[in-house]
DNA sequence: TTGTAAGCGTTATCAC
DNA sequence: GTGATAACGCTTACAA
């Protein structure tokens, strides 16, 4: 913070001046605003009067430190500008919202140490509960977790053995179910185009998942039916390419993320292979798009908004109630099939 | 708040305690940490030391209360569900993150109501500056941002008198450019898809832009040409097909927002219906898949990162000095011409 | 049912 | 360069 700044302006409106104005103590003040029922009638309503004569709006920061409680919900995602992630955001603070807690929001720019950072950040400003996408942590953020001891949610990957919870599906397991799928529909080079896998637990599950089911059905995993890209349409575009020249008889390709698929269908059009004739997509994260695709894209379909609507709930749980032992929560992803496979 | 809640656990260790372990005063450990530029160097060694030794993180909810100066900055989008915010979003938090502040989240769900309650919330939390997408808003909204007197930035349309700043693009001179340019190659039956209008600013001034384009260019706006519709894939499908039935020689379409053209151009596609030669399609919002579909979409270019940096430093900026006068800046739009047009 | 006093963990201010 | 003291605006705990 090297800027120099003013300090709040306005709001110099204390509970002090509703109190005097209603002609009462402050702590009654108070209590008639949060527990109105442990109140007279007529107090309840002079002391609403002088709320708004004096347009008192309760200072948030006072009251956490005065009661070390915060209502501030914290969120690391390892970007924000992953459209992936909007569903889950939504799911959070829908719940948030319902109970007055609030959600900050940071990204870790998909490194370990980007997120202790942002970690570290927020236990500073105190937040009374943390969800992380992320799975796997540096040291160091493990260590502030454990010190400050806030429910933690873990929603990335149904992760085995969790901070304190996890609210998720196993990437392991629909990577694995898709690349099944594939084989008995017949494909036998069954291509896989990954997101980055460095810092990405997801990533790296997926790929097991992959492999697994290869293995589970007798195919052969050739380092050059496996491509590693970053998302988006044009990555799709150019892996199709790419895995296409380098294995002439490929015949399917699963795509592990972002909207690649989109970009691959699209590529698929410009070359005139037809999907599936030649070549059969399938994708990961049912962006809607894929439905209305030609042909629509068969696609592991993950509930976002569900995890975030529940791990919400499980911070919330945990705060009113903290848990000796860790929870998992195992959200089910579902594969679409649809005309693409 | 309905729930019972356990207090902040862990992290019991306050800056007493680093005085104690360090030696000194609790004011030092405090100015040691803050400015440590005015202390001894040994002193800064002496406190750093304690600080790791007994696990010390500041609480900057107490530093808050304390020195009247909050680093909160709150944001309200219409949705958070919408990816079109994911850039600006990113924008504003890497700006922030840069300055030790922190971002908190809120929708409006699309009504100024919820706008309103959102910044009550915020307020009450004591956020030091806003960032709203809105520009219209309640007298209620209106009346505790004056009341508050926080720096307050309005990103969603340039709106011609903001409450304090507005940082954005004109969402009228966008739609009447991306409209000339339509009737500038010769189209006739322009078609124009709306988001929906409620309460919504952006939509009403991109509407506006359109008809002042096709009265500037002497077209007819015959009411069957306009259609109203929620945002995404789908509806862009649907509206080719209802705008086809209702005007039989329409030429072109003009898709003010989200995700809309895609749907449109794949629609075409299964319709056969030749883009451009039978029928234009023009968007709005450069999602990158536009440049990847067959064919590549005409497009407004909205610079939306831009939008979330330049809006979080004109906080910052009135952070550090309130400026008297509302600030005005226009980040262009850019009209991408591609092959549907 | 209402009020009093003592914090919550920092920082501002002013001495030393 | 360092420290004592009084806020910051509220809530907890207890007394009336």
């Amino acid at each position: 913070m090297d800027r120099q700044e003013v300090p709040l302006g306005g709001a110099r409106v204390s509970i002090q001046d509703v109190a005097r104005h209603a002609g009462v103590s402050a702590m009654t003040v108070s209590r008639a605003l949060r527990q109105p029922e442990k109140v007279s009638e007529s107090l309840r309503q002079r002391v609403a009067e002088a709320v708004d004569r004096v347009g008192y709006l309760p200072n948030g920061i006072a009251a956490s430190l005065s009661s070390s409680r915060s209502n501030v919900v914290g969120l690391i995602l390892p970007s924000l500008r992953n459209s992936l992630f909007a569903d889950t955001i939504q799911g959070i603070s829908d719940v948030l919202h319902r109970t007055g807690h609030h959600l900050m929001i940071a990204d870790s720019g998909y490194s370990l140490a980007g997120e202790e950072e942002a970690i570290r950040a927020f236990l500073h400003q105190r937040v009374c509960g943390l969800i992380l996408h992320n799975t796997w942590h540096t040291e160091g953020a493990r260590r502030l977790i454990a010190q400050i001891r806030v429910p933690v949610v873990e929603i990335g990957d149904l992760t085995p053995e969790p901070i304190d919870a996890t609210v998720s599906y196993s990437n392991f397991e629909a990577a694995r179910a898709m690349t099944l799928l594939l084989a008995r529909r017949g494909y036998r080079q069954i291509g896989f185009v990954t997101l980055p896998l460095a810092d990405n637990a997801r990533s790296v599950e997926r790929r097991r998942g992959y492999l697994a089911g290869l293995a589970e059905s007798g195919l052969d995993a050739a380092p050059s039916l496996i491509l590693e890209m970053p998302g988006g349409v044009g990555s799709g575009a150019e892996a199709i390419g790419r895995l296409h020249a380098a294995n002439p008889d490929i015949d399917a390709v699963f795509f592990a993320g972002d909207v690649l698929a989109v970009g691959a269908i699209l590529e698929c059009q410009r070359r005139n292979l037809a999907v599936p004739g030649r070549i059969a997509i399938a994708s990961f994260d049912d962006v809607d798009l894929l439905s209305y695709a030609n042909p629509p894209v068969t696609t592991v379909r993950i509930p976002r908004y569900d995890i975030g609507q529940r791990s919400a709930e499980v911070v919330l749980d945990r705060l009113s109630m903290p848990a000796p032992t860790p929870a998992r929560l195992d959200l089910a992803f579902q594969i679409i099939e649809r005309g693409s496979t």
